[in-house]
RNA sequence: GGACAGUUUCCCGAGUGGCCAAAGGGAGCAGACUGUAAAUCUGCCGUCUCCGACUUCGGUGGUUCGAAUCCACCACUGUCCA
């Protein structure tokens, strides 16, 4: 994996230890369009405008080993309060991926094993990091919650924090409307609230966070933590002061124009993980969205001004797309891995021969050559070999720049080159090499 | 623990003994038109050695010439009662 190229930027502390911090950070985050909700907009928008370090967290549970464009969102959030010059706590939901949050579900999650999340910990904790600066001044902190919450004992959980938990309000929560409507909300995900609540808690505590960020999702849960976290105070006494007020922030869902979810793929989600989503189909995916969408995307996952946004929208579409897709990818994958996709892409789709260098998946063959049917559908290009004859029927299969006719057509190896270009489609390319 | 309902191809959802590889919709794929966009039109959309064969309708067994459809048991999901 590549360096992480989250700069820190040095002018923002000086000398003396104290802190610069940019004080328009939350209007940043309103116009840029990460602001859905919050418990107390005002409150905040005084508490981010003061100057003052504040101290806030994200909380990601590992729940699949690797991250999808949802987390995606809540890191630039991360990175934006963080480049602002505050002091971020990213928590890895060790323990709260153990019992699963069913928090706009339908369904009960699947329940993982522990092996499970621990591979998911540390494949995630690496991600994350591409987001969440972990040097320099205000370095991030990653956490595992189960280093707290998994000391609790059931008894002691239960009497300590479950005892603060009205269940007549919980389940007039939208987070659990979902699965309360299906009728099948078990106690398992009931518990699941109690516990993300005190990691706000109790993250207030050890480090003075005072800031929950996430998606829309994730209001329920959010809240439960601003509530406990001052119950707790009062009944230990340590009466929180009322400019201690604990902030929510969430981020709305990632919709398309028509109002669909966004980041899926025809192979599943959009993963920023490259040997799940390669880094050709990653900047693909954004390419080929709707323009209507575009400017949206390079608010929210670029850090193009948003006057420069404005005009280059308007004045040109296509221009502001390709600037869009190389700016997410180059935030994700690396300046050298977005450039060697816009030379493939130049390649590909500008009439060039971008086969060569092109970051596409490549398949290999033995011998020095296969009927077309079976390289298709080998090569995983196309999923049955009855679909590549549809496909050849329809005129959808292009192998080097030729279309294919027959099923009986054998490909050969080339005598200038050991490899072949396979097209399904106007964008679907796969390189596959003769190997002896 | 008791009574009842359900489990169909990627998703939703028809199908109650042969006319079922299984209606319809969505998603998806390909072609035309374009800008690697949207909209629109057309075709496809279980697998294969593809004008024929094979395997699917929660699982296992059974009835029948023949079952997604009937019976038994099991599993899971939900509803109501305790």
């Amino acid at each position: 994996m590549k360096k992480t190229s989250v700069k820190v930027d040095s002018k923002k502390n000086d000398v003396q230890g104290r802190h610069t911090v940019d004080t328009k950070i939350f209007e940043v985050l309103q116009s840029r369009g990460y602001v859905y909700q919050c418990t107390d907009s005002e409150g905040l928008q005084k508490r981010l405008a003061s100057g003052e370090r504040l101290t806030f967290y994200l909380g990601i549970d590992p729940t699949a080993d690797s991250l999808h464009i949802g987390h995606f969102f809540a890191l630039m959030m991360f990175r934006h309060l963080q480049r602002a010059g505050h002091k971020g706590i990213l928590v890895i939901g060790g323990a709260t991926a153990m019992v699963g949050d069913p928090s706009g579900k339908s369904d009960l999650r699947k329940v993982l094993t522990a092996d499970m999340v621990a591979k998911n910990i540390a494949e995630v904790g690496e991600i994350a990091k591409k987001f969440v600066d972990t040097v320099g001044d205000n370095a991030a902190v990653i956490v595992d919650n189960s280093e707290w919450l998994a000391k609790y004992s059931y008894i002691d959980f239960m009497r300590e924090i479950g005892v603060h938990f009205n269940v007549a309000k919980m389940l007039a929560a939208d987070a659990y409307a979902k699965r309360l409507a299906g009728g099948g909300l078990t106690f398992l995900e009931m518990g699941y609230m109690p516990m993300q609540a005190f990691d706000f808690a109790h993250l207030h505590k050890a480090y003075g966070c005072v800031l929950q960020i996430g998606g829309s999702d994730q209001w329920g849960n959010i809240v439960a933590g601003t509530n406990l976290a001052r119950k707790r105070g009062l009944a230990e006494g340590v009466e929180t002061k009322q400019q201690e007020d604990l902030f929510g922030l969430t981020s709305p869902l990632l919709l398309n124009k028509d109002g669909n979810k966004m980041g899926k793929t025809e192979k599943g989600a959009l993963w920023v993980a490259r040997d799940k989503t390669s880094v050709y189909d990653f900047y693909q995916y954004f390419y080929n969205i709707d323009d209507a969408d575009v400017g949206m995307l390079l608010r929210l996952f670029t850090d193009v001004p948003l006057s420069e946004i404005e005009t280059v929208c308007k004045q040109d579409i296509l221009k502001a797309k390709k600037l869009m897709a190389y700016e997410i990818t180059k935030l994700v994958h690396g300046v050298e891995d977005a450039d060697k996709v816009l030379q493939a892409v130049a390649g590909l789709f500008g009439g060039g021969d971008g086969g060569e260098n092109a970051p596409l998946s490549a398949f290999a063959v033995k011998g020095g050559k296969i009927g077309v049917v079976d390289l298709f559908f080998e090569s995983g290009l196309v999923a049955s070999k009855g679909e590549v004859r549809r496909l050849i029927e329809q005129n959808g299969l292009v192998v080097d720049g030729q279309k294919v006719a027959s099923i009986q057509m054998m490909v050969t190896r080339p005598k200038d080159k050991n490899f072949v270009l396979l097209k399904k489609g106007k964008k679907n390319y796969m390189k596959v090499e003769f190997v002896d």
